[in-house]
DNA sequence: AAGTGGTCTAGACCACTTG
DNA sequence: AAGTGGTCTAGACCACTTT
């Protein structure tokens, strides 16, 4: 009766977490996206010959990991990437009241060239892979406050240009999954406090050697996936990083 | 039949969140506790009225929030906040290789004196409250490497003594379980680069001036009620800050 | 009115741990 | 062997949204 053969068996994986993997596969091939009507749960669980409970369970830790969102009585949605998610998932930084703003953002660089072996390896790349870099500067409230490298796999992203990060509207991770169908999903950063070097001195107003926080983040895929390296030279001055420990 | 009213009306909450609440104020009262033995889910939801699916929805929550831990043919307990767990979900510090380690703590200070208004805002106190503050240096590899100034109420932990803190087996948070019945369920940080003020880097054996990261934490119990201000200043030339975001 | 997800039930059967 | 949690089923009924 079950379209999925019997997890009972040693190896097998639950139910539940083939469903999520299958789930997980047609958000990243792009068959379900945030502009695709999603099908409703008896649909869906008699399409993987599971029961409506199973199913919920795998999408529930979709919906936990913020790549699904349901609505009582409209249905449930691939979760779009745009700027309030990107605000509440990705951006950490504060000003000193603790309200969250999208900054201004200005493309200081572009360049396509092979990757430094930091490169390769924080992204999981051949040796002689080619790679974007792009340089921004963050504005809050008009004052300049973060300086980003962000590193991505020329491959991936291919036929990326300038103008198309200097005319995007929105977020940088919107553009990936509009254009390049990419959906970041997850992040790890590492951060420590360091003396500005002069290049990010320079474009943040800076005296050299000014006090800055350094955060190192490589962004995930809904595959886990590394698909992005970041170094971004923080001036803490008017913002802080915020991070919030398991409780709702 | 149940021995919950009915969750259908308007303003009732629902079984699993009368359940969980009745759990967490079992867990803060001391009912519940990581020594004693935890009913069984047939048990429980017997108990509570409810079927064994709602309770289970109750508990999933609660393991999820790291407040209790189940072990598949062992059973359910209140999860202990030993080193481990505190490594895990309360030490954001790894070194350069990635790895955490628990440091060695060394007690500076002990006082008590009336709150700061600082301090009385960020516990919810009363503006004449008395509080206990608390300065250790934490080493790791005998590298003094973080400089703690720790603030908490006095009555919340009255009769707490300097020899209490210097005599203590495991972190300070296991102290605040088994000597004050307190566990701390969850916290918030803010981070900012700074220059070292003369105290810290006296402690730490820096140059006064040099950048480190200040981490300000406020600690919240199984209640979700601020229990512990702390502010940190950490060394990160050997260590980093580590967040994780949103995947498994 | 019809369709969606949200909560809840009352079991069955399995996997694992303990005595 | 007995007891525990883990997965899964096949519904019922409710709340909310859309048509």
């Amino acid at each position: 009766m079950n379209s999925l053969s019997n997890p009972s068996s040693a190896s097998e994986p639950l139910f539940y977490r083939k469903v999520k993997r299958i789930l997980i596969s047609e958000i990243a091939s792009g068959v379900l996206t945030p502009g695709v009507k999603f099908p409703n749960e008896k649909a869906l669980a008699l399409r993987f010959g599971v029961s409506i409970g199973t199913l919920r369970r795998a999408v529930e830790e979709l919906v936990a990991e913020n790549i699904l969102v349901r609505y009582q009585g409209r249905g449930t949605f691939v979760r779009n990437l745009d700027q309030e998610r990107f605000l509440f998932q990705f951006f950490k930084l504060a000003d000193r009241s603790g309200k969250f703003e999208y900054p201004s953002v200005t493309l200081v660089s572009f360049e396509c060239a092979a990757a430094t072996n930091e490169e390769a390896k924080a992204l999981g790349l051949s040796g002689d892979a080619k790679v974007f870099r792009i340089e921004n500067v963050l504005s809050l409230n008009g004052q300049a406050t973060v300086h980003d490298r962000i590193t991505i796999d020329a491959q991936l992203f291919d036929g990326l240009t300038r103008e198309q990060l200097e005319m995007r509207s929105g977020t940088i991770y919107e553009l990936y999954q509009r254009d390049f169908g990419i959906t970041v999903a997850g992040a790890n950063e590492r951060l420590r406090a360091e003396n500005a070097d002069s290049r990010s001195a320079d474009l943040l107003g800076l005296e050299a050697g000014t006090s800055v926080m350094r955060i190192e983040r490589v962004a995930y895929t809904v595959e886990n996936l590394p698909c992005e390296w970041r170094i971004s030279m923080v001036d803490t001055r008017q913002v802080e990083y915020v991070s919030r420990s398991s409780r709702e």
